[in-house]
DNA sequence: AACCCACTGTCAGATTTTGGCAGCAGCGAT
DNA sequence: ATCGCTGCTGCCAAAATCTGACAGTGGGTT
């Protein structure tokens, strides 16, 4: 489909190739040589390093080890993008919102991404956003009784996790399932997941789970089927999947 | 404080400079011509077209009229930015959760800003968005009487608004108000605002409001700065602001 | 020790960017 | 209509930048 060496148009502006590099740096897990990329670009190696130097500038989390090659941290790159007022305005209040939920570290990192945004606004701009007047309610302390990080990355990296679940008839079972999905409704948080045990589609509430064992094994079916089978179950019989929060 | 001209630095490479004109044009509200930006930023009005150009080309909303001069529509420009894995998540969930708020504008602006984000993310990057396994739950259907994108305007524009409210006790009145901020909880949304009939900050739940009347009237405060002494007057006495949410 | 690799300095040639000039077209005021 | 101001485009040579090749240093792996 694709040929070994992709060899690049002659006009492509140095910025587009920054960002191609970026994504070329994504796609590889493994470190990869400079003389790779290189090629892979259709520029020297020399230009290679220049490039490279001229990301980490901006902040790219590329690091460079001898003897083996470059890694790209986990992390997307946005190009200059516009939005218009409302689309900021939808943005920033999304990101309250996600920064005052439990989950610490998922509300961590929506504070960041404020942040970061803020970071790079000219100031005038930057007091808009400060005072945008869209404010998020508190929410009832909800205290979850497990890191609900740990599920997000099981998601991510597609990998089974294991756990002891509290039904709501109080008896608890050991469970080992491949979830999917994380669902936030207003009080409680669902994770939706394949059951080994019971060999079907069930949802468990984050506030009866307990004693989270991340595991390394992947699981053997991609994370977006499984989603819209499981989309699909739910349309079929009833109105749809709010009330079934439980196992 | 600052020269009328103001000379820039020579090592300044495009990218940058076109960043810059973007942020230039922001702070003018009337139209500027060709040649006072060109100027501005020293270069020749040569070049500052082809800066026009191109940033059109990148989807900046800038209008050029002969005889007048470039305005830009309202709107944010950011430069290339770097996110983590779970800032996107949050990013992305923050959206979503606001692309299903019963306020129909904002929440079509957050669907847009979605796109745009996706739109230049490279394929296996979107795939990834489009299955980031972070959903949010419907919300109870609530048919809000009046149109928030109103009030947020206001607010944005730091304008007086006048509406019918109907309080807990049933009567209604007409009111004028100075509007700054506008706070989401799970079931309502309250504008809180500067009452003229009053003469004292006043909460006004979004479900009793109706026949809403933007003005054209610019209230002689800054938003931000009621913004901060409303906060002052909620933590002085009880709690929080979040149980009165009645006028 | 041999090899791979990241990284820097230098420099000439390729490429892009820039500024000045000329010219056309739309808009507003006189 | 005429004039002045402005947006916008093509052209070309000068200026600035980017690029590739070579040489060299130092760290890490085999």
């Amino acid at each position: 489909m694709r040929p070994a060496l992709e060899i690049r148009k002659p006009t492509m502006s140095r910025s587009e190739r920054l960002l191609d590099l970026v994504q070329i740096l994504r796609r590889h897990r493994r470190p990869v040589s400079g003389r790779a990329l290189a090629d892979e670009m259709g520029v020297s190696i020399r230009t290679l390093y220049r490039d490279i130097a001229t990301l980490q500038g901006q902040g790219a989390p590329i690091e460079g080890e001898a003897g083996l090659g470059y890694v790209l941290k986990p992390g997307f790159m946005l190009p200059p993008l516009m939005f218009s007022d409302e689309e900021i305005e939808a943005i920033v209040l999304g990101s309250r919102w996600v920064a005052k939920q439990p989950d610490k570290r998922l509300a961590a990192a929506a504070t960041d991404a404020l942040a970061k945004i803020a970071a790079v606004l000219p100031d005038d701009l930057r007091e808009d956003l400060d005072a945008t007047a869209l404010l998020v309610g508190p929410r009832a302390d909800h205290l979850e009784t497990i890191d609900l990080g740990v599920v997000r990355q099981a998601i991510r990296e597609e990998r089974k996790l294991g756990f002891v679940y509290r039904d709501a008839g109080g008896s608890s079972s050991r469970r080992m399932v491949w979830p999917f999905a994380l669902a936030f409704f207003d009080k409680v948080r669902v994770m939706a997941a394949w059951c080994e045990t019971r060999q079907d589609f069930r949802h468990f509430r984050a506030d009866r789970m307990s004693d989270l064992t991340a595991t390394d094994i992947r699981y053997p079916r991609r994370r977006q089927a499984m989603l819209r089978e499981w989309k699909a179950t739910l349309d079929a019989p009833g109105r749809n999947g709010a009330k079934n929060a439980s196992d």
